[in-house]
Formats: C-alpha cells, sequence, structure tokens
DNA sequence: AGGATAGCCTGCGGGC
DNA sequence: TGCCCGCAGGCTATCC
C-alpha cells in the first residue's frame, strides 16, 4: 500500500523507538516472508534465517530508506531489509495499542530501557507483497538488492531520470512504476507527478521533449514532500509506526478522483487503465 | 530484449 | 443482513 512518503513516514517514526534499543528476542513466524543472503566468492547465496539475522543481540543503530524499501542497521553491521508491499506494515507496539493479531509474521522484543516505556515492533502483512531481507552488511544489502533499483525518487535529478528512461518506447506512465528507473514512485505519486508536470500518462518516452522531462523530474520531489509532511495518503489500511493515518489522501489533484472536475480547468478527469494500472489525468491540461 | 499481461494474496466496499 | 464481485498503494514471472 505505501509510496515513497508512507514508506518514509513509517522510517521517521519508528526511528525514535528502535535506535540505541537492543533487541533481545526476534521471532518470525512465517519463515517464507524473510530470505537471508550471505555472501560467497561468486556473488550471494541463500541461508536459513537465524535469529541473529532478524538482529538478535543487536543494538539498532539507524535506520535507512532507498524507495519503498527500509533497512534497520545493528551494530554488528547486520542489516534488515523491509518491503511493506500493498499491505504491510511495521508498527510499534505498547501497552495500550490495539494491533489486529492476524498475519503478525515478525516480531522483535528490546531489552528494557528505563528511559523508554516498553514496547516491541510488529511486522504485519496481510496480503504478504512485501517481506523481510537479510544481509551481513549494508555493503551486500546494496549490492545485492537495492543494486537494481533506481536513484531515490526524493533525490530524481532531471539529468539521472532522462538517463533512466533511455530510449524507452513504452508509456511514461509505466516507466515512473519501474524500480529500476526511480525509486519511490507509486500509482498515486505517478499520476500526480504528470499532472503537476502537465504530461499525459500516455505519452511514449522517446516522445517526450527535454523540457517536459525536467518538469516531471522537478515535480516528483515536489508532490511527495508534502505528503511526507502530511503523513502519507490514506486510502485503506495504512498506519505510520504509531498507528497515525495520513491526512493527504484529500491533497491529491487526480488519484481518485476520476469523472470529477479537474481542479485547474474544470473538466472531466478522465480515467483508464494506463501501464497496467488505473490512471487518472486531465486531458486538457495535460498533453 | 523490451514491453505487455497474468498472477500472487487478503480485505473491504458497493450493489444486489 | 448476507453474498458476490471487483478492486486495491507492489512486484515478478512468463509470454510475445
Amino acid at each position: 500500500m505505501p509510496e515513497l512518503p508512507e514508506v518514509e513516514r513509517v522510517r521517521l517514526t519508528l526511528t525514535p523507538h528502535l535506535v540505541g534499543r537492543t533487541i533481545k528476542r526476534a521471532m518470525l513466524h512465517r519463515a517464507d516472508i524473510c530470505e537471508s543472503f550471505s555472501r560467497t566468492s561468486a556473488g550471494f547465496k541463500k541461508v536459513r534465517t537465524t535469529p541473529a539475522a532478524l538482529l538478535e543481540g543487536d543494538t539498532v543503530e539507524t535506520l535507512l530508506r532507498h524507495g519503498k524499501q527500509i533497512a534497520i542497521i545493528g551494530d554488528s553491521g547486520r542489516v534488515l531489509c523491509v518491503h511493506l508491499g500493498m499491505s504491510g506494515q511495521l508498527r510499534w507496539k505498547t501497552e495500550g495499542t490495539e494491533i489486529k493479531a492476524t498475519h503478525t509474521h515478525a516480531e522483535w522484543v528490546p531489552a528494557p530501557d528505563l528511559r523508554r516505556p516498553e514496547g516491541r515492533l510488529i511486522f504485519r502483512d496481510p496480503r504478504r507483497f512485501g517481506g523481510l531481507w537479510t544481509f551481513d552488511s549494508l555493503a551486500d544489502l546494496r549490492e545485492a538488492r537495492w543494486n537494481t533499483l533506481g536513484p531515490d525518487a526524493l533525490a530524481i535529478r532531471a539529468e539521472t531520470l532522462k538517463e533512466g528512461l533511455g530510449k524507452s518506447t513504452r508509456v511514461i506512465k509505466a516507466a515512473l512504476l519501474d524500480q529500476t528507473v526511480i525509486a519511490g514512485v507509486g500509482n498515486i505519486y505517478a499520476d500526480e507527478a504528470l499532472f503537476l508536470s502537465a504530461i499525459r500518462p500516455t505519452r511514449r518516452v522517446n516522445r517526450l521533449t527535454a523540457a517536459e522531462v525536467r518538469r516531471l523530474a522537478a515535480a516528483i520531489p515536489e508532490v511527495l514532500h508534502p505528503s511526507i509532511e502530511t503523513g502519507g495518503t490514506t486510502l485503506r489500511d495504512y498506519v505510520d509506526a504509531n498507528g497515525e493515518k495520513g491526512k493527504g489522501s484529500e491533497r491529491n489533484a487526480v488519484y481518485g478522483r476520476g469523472g470529477l472536475p479537474c481542479l485547474r480547468c474544470g473538466k472531466r478527469l478522465r480515467q483508464a487503465i494506463v501501464g497496467g494500472r488505473t490512471t487518472v489525468w486531465c486531458a486538457t491540461c495535460q498533453r
């Protein structure tokens, strides 16, 4: 469910709970949602997941994000990578918080910390499109997994976007959803960025002008930043680590507004499947 | 080899 | 009030 702003929000709200805490116990309730990798001379091989790989015994140093993926870094150097997929949640559970017990696939119990209230980290994911990946180091995660991702959408520049798009003939909407081109944009913010840059989602990548690519590159962080501030979009079941819902959905100019009037020109917004996903745009404002 | 499509899962809202 | 259908924020495997 989450795109970059929602994932960033989870990272930000989880950080104060986790950083500096030592993981006393890591529990994996469903083995098939986690893959562990270890380095070999040839590359990487899949190994059995151990509690230590899930950061048991580690003190959390920091939380990073690239695109829609989060990395939790332990003081041993080990790294736990979390991808929320469509329905994944990373939650900080305290005495008072109600979290559905169903589909809880992993839990982390920290050692008591006198300065902070007790709590534990929960990974839930009903649809199981998300998952966990463990590596011995951040370098390993970058080499084995994040290497396929394009530049993070918050830091995208016109030149790198142009390079990532290449001479592709597919529609721009599909290219924006391709995480190897740019990491972090999903269905909501692809439509929002295309609206803001006045480009039709059905335009072929290789037919975009340099000026249009520049507008698009500028529009992407511009649509992402406010959603990080407001707590991300809420359409269904997204919540941050503290269970707070986003307040950003009413800010969307096109996503979820098919058939409604364009906020800029008042004409009816078009809705159709583009690049395999429901897409909304204004045929008047976007060319 | 790039690009389009089906498929993986569960939950929920709308229409009957 | 059910029940069935369609649809959902992501990504991949597989075909052409």
